[in-house]
DNA sequence: AAATGATCCAACCGCAGCGAT
DNA sequence: TATCGCTGCGGTTGGATCATT
């Protein structure tokens, strides 16, 4: 076992680590972190891993500012769940937990400030639901009205799976993938292939189980991704691809 | 142009739940 | 049934960037 503290790195990503562990999750699935923490030479947690992925490297996420329509979905359902972040963002495909909670955390504080400033014409301006904002703001604290909704979930449990797959087949043009919007700022393009599907998953299951392969993996991933190349972007993901 | 405050966002931490053994 | 390891979630923090003075 690896002291955490003194083996693993923490901090921010590096576009070298970024690069292995798109790779590294496109090869062997989003599900088993410490798996392809190890394996991919990366010195970071499967926990790590996993976030940077969710949060920031998917396809599928959305990039931006929140529009109209998803402040008054996040609202909304605030109101109605409180503070089950993974929940709402279930009911935003392309928005992670994160993004929401920041999003609640800065529009919250917002709120908060307006509620002790003196009313004024133009301080609803920016209050695009005032009344379910309000119902959510009052019902926050304490995270009571959590309970209420627990068993409301009508449409049953999605997964984040399951709302990439949504995303994937709906072919919806509204989420561009996060590479696009990335490194098309730098005119650099990316064009993953689909993630592992269960079925591959299914198949490569003995991988999993072997401990051998590990080391190999780990050659295969210094061979394949050298951690030396260039700072320019566009040459090094395009090397890969 | 510099200083200060506000906002945004990536990343970490601790905990709970779940499955495997 | 107890334990262990892994995953996922919610809370929090700190740095970067933007806006204002």
């Amino acid at each position: 076992m690896k002291s955490v503290q003194e083996e693993y790195r923490k901090g921010p990503w590096t576009e070298q680590e970024d690069i292995l562990l798109v790779n590294f999750v496109h090869m062997f699935g989003d599900r088993r972190w410490d798996f392809v923490a190890k394996v991919s030479g990366l010195n970071r947690t499967g926990k790590s891993c996993r976030l940077r992925w969710v949060n920031y490297l998917h396809p599928g996420l959305k990039r931006g500012k929140m529009t109209p329509e998803e402040e008054r979905l996040v609202l909304e359902l605030h109101a109605k769940w409180g503070n089950r972040w993974s929940k709402i963002a279930r009911k935003l495909p392309g928005r992670t937990d994160n993004e929401i909670k920041n999003y609640w955390r800065t529009h919250m504080r917002k709120k908060a400030q307006e509620k002790k400033r003196p009313m004024s014409p133009t301080s609803s301006s920016s209050n695009c639901c005032s009344s379910s904002m309000t119902t959510a703001a009052t019902q926050d604290t304490g995270g009571s009205n959590v309970k209420m909704n627990q068993e409301c979930e009508e449409d049953g449990y999605y997964s984040m799976d399951d709302i990439w797959r949504e995303i994937d087949q709906s072919g919806s043009n509204i989420i561009k993938p996060v590479k696009d919007i990335y490194y098309s700022e730098q005119s650099c393009y990316l064009d993953f292939p689909p993630l592992a599907s269960p079925a591959w998953e299914s198949s490569m299951e003995s991988i999993w189980n072997m401990d051998a392969d590990e080391s190999k993996m780990s050659s295969f991933a210094i061979d394949q991704f050298p951690l030396s190349f260039e700072h320019d972007r566009s040459s090094s993901w395009s090397s890969l691809l």
